[in-house]
DNA sequence: GTCTATAACCAGATAGAC
DNA sequence: GTCTATCTGGTTATAGAC
């Protein structure tokens, strides 16, 4: 997953693979445990898939109950991003080549945020995507840095999003006229 | 470009660039015009920055002034959303080939939206932040989902983050305690 | 289960005819 | 400026010794 997440599928070569696993590079010792280059992608990707799921929900299950709404959401949001960086090298995998494991979309997608199917336009729903996406894009956008995007604290984005996704606690009112 | 963004460096091949501008694949043909792979894509970097700082730039020069705060922020929105999808193939390749030219990352940043150096902590530098990952994540999402992001149309989306971004105007209040 | 040797292939790149 | 032909090296993949 490594390799394929760092060079994308046609960069990652079977000797870089062999070389990090601890076989010789460069020998195909890789084909006594998998018949082709494809079929270790589907099968790299299926194992990331459920160890990713599997991370994700053992860390929601030891959360403590949060009462007020506000922290409620820091917490879910918290918990969003580190879906996000945890899903990171499907993520790539999934821009860089998308197409090669068909799949993978849906797994990711069910995954991290349950997809909607439906035009969405309730405030609702698109306050939900401006959390989704901000989280995704700030991930994104960091790794792109290669620092914590435009110097903004993880934490403090994280707030402000909470803050702004409660309409009800700090009273936002909708645009005017 | 297209291949280049598509395909990543590595995938993609001389014969498919051959292909795609008219030449006959696999003859070599482009080398009378580039001395090698590399030169092309950095060549092809180099144009395609220009040309999308030039369309963005030309796209906010024929803008009508807006008084209304939260208008303008639709307004600024909009062409962010804009610049980031002009910047698209440019973005991709960072995410698949960023170390391959590392002069593309400050082209791009400096481009979009200038890069804060400083550790960033104001309300307003976080909202900025806010506004400027939703509207990144939710264009790679919707990449990703092959349609808008989780349903929700790109107008609605921008509405709500002016809405937001504007605490003056909206009274929002910042967290109790 | 790993390595040696090697096959088959394809990609990047070059020389030269037209 | 384009194509033919070709070289070279690297990559996937296989057969067989240990």
């Amino acid at each position: 997953m490594d390799v394929f997440a760092e060079q994308g599928y046609s960069g990652a070569t079977i000797s870089e693979i062999e070389r990090r696993v601890g076989l010789a590079a460069g020998t195909g010792s890789l084909y006594r445990h998998f018949p082709s280059k494809e079929a270790l992608l589907r099968e790299a990707v299926e194992y990331e898939v459920t160890r990713c799921r599997t991370e994700a929900e053992s860390a929601r299950a030891g959360l403590p109950h949060v009462g007020d709404p506000v922290e409620r959401q820091v917490q879910r949001f918290r918990q969003a991003l580190q879906d996000i960086q945890r899903f990171d090298r499907l993520f790539r995998l999934m821009l860089n080549d998308g197409a090669r494991v068909p799949e993978l979309a849906d797994a990711v997608w069910t995954a991290v945020g349950r997809r909607v199917e439906r035009r969405a336009t309730s405030e609702e729903d698109v306050l939900d995507a401006i959390a989704l996406t901000s989280l995704g894009g700030y991930h994104l956008f960091s790794l792109m840095q290669g620092r914590p995007f435009n110097g903004v604290p993880e934490e403090q984005l994280i707030r402000l999003l909470a803050e702004l996704s409660n309409p009800g606690v700090a009273g936002r009112q909708p645009a005017a006229s």
